[in-house]
DNA sequence: TAGTCATGTCAACAAGGCTGACGTATTGTA
DNA sequence: TACAATACGTCAGCCTTGTTGACATGACTA
């Protein structure tokens, strides 16, 4: 299937074979596991894993976040992220407060200390990060996000482009 | 850090700034749930869990490689990975036999019902690879390669470019 | 007031990582 | 030919992080 494929409209489509498709799928593979290299080493010395930073990433981009708000961006259950959370909680790098409209609802914060680890572990990844875009150049990394927003789920896109979109990048 | 870049040579890098760079980093997070949907959903099904379709994937991808060499790749020790392999052996997806010249390695292979569930599950996640593709266009593509390329660990780029430059594409 | 919602929590379980230790062929080398 | 190194398998035990199911509480809402 789509091994020798011929222009569909005139047009060549050899980027869309196989064999290409298998490219970025490895590429997505080998990738990602940079990607996450240099905030696990950080973590792992702190009795903290991948879980720990996901949460402190989206509570640090979205102050004041709910639980549930939480649970849909991160896309696991209640019970796991709890886990999670109360360990954050109990180390003093979260801080959760009963909602002011809505009392049965609970505010997510950083503290000083939480906003510290944030920033230790995103200044690791974004050096990485900066590193592969300054080496590939801005044309390929506008290539790069558009490849991966038409990767997600539609869900999981609108996330991301409420995230992305908001105003200040805050 | 780097929140108003100015050009390092007259030119303007704005591209590098740390609102770009979460931009990406987030991107990242989202795409890689979407990247694993498809094929999770196949195998939660069957018992089986993303370790074993990472393996299913580098022995279709290399048929007769060593598990040392399926070690170096999927960066698990041995023990994680022999869990994962003896259960597929012994489902009767991989074949393990004895090396000619060296009689200490196992070669790993498909079986037909082993490639049948490869075919299955990289169907799945070229298909949605493929959509992505074509929503991006070639030029998207070529960066999104750039950049994630670029974003592995020496290592890992070592044997991904070991695995994609296979003149015959297998 | 009844029902729904947001949250927290307990228990039990599974996948898939890890370390450490040990055994067994087999191969390469001093 | 002894000995060391290599490739592999396996046992035991641990951790993180995901799951389901059940239940409780307080708060909002129709």
């Amino acid at each position: 299937m789509n091994q020798t494929p011929q222009g569909t409209s005139g047009q060549t489509l050899l980027f869309l074979t196989d064999e290409q498709l298998r490219k970025g799928i490895e590429a997505m593979f080998f990738a990602y596991r940079g990607f996450t290299a240099d905030p696990d080493r950080i973590l792992s010395d702190l009795a903290y894993g991948r879980a720990h930073h996901r949460a402190i990433h989206f509570i640090h981009r979205s102050p004041g976040t709910t639980v549930n708000n939480l649970l849909a961006i991160l896309g696991v259950t209640k019970q796991s992220l709890n886990r999670v959370l109360r360990s954050l909680i109990a180390d003093g790098l979260v801080s959760s407060t009963v909602g002011q409209r809505d009392k049965r609802e609970r505010h997510l914060h950083l503290t000083d200390k939480g906003a510290a680890l944030e920033r230790s572990l995103s200044d690791a990844q974004r050096d990485r990060m900066r590193s592969a875009y300054r080496a590939a150049g801005p044309a390929a990394v506008a290539g790069f996000r558009q490849v991966l927003e038409a990767m997600m789920d539609d869900e999981m896109r609108h996330h991301y482009l409420a995230l992305v979109d908001k105003p200040d990048g805050r």
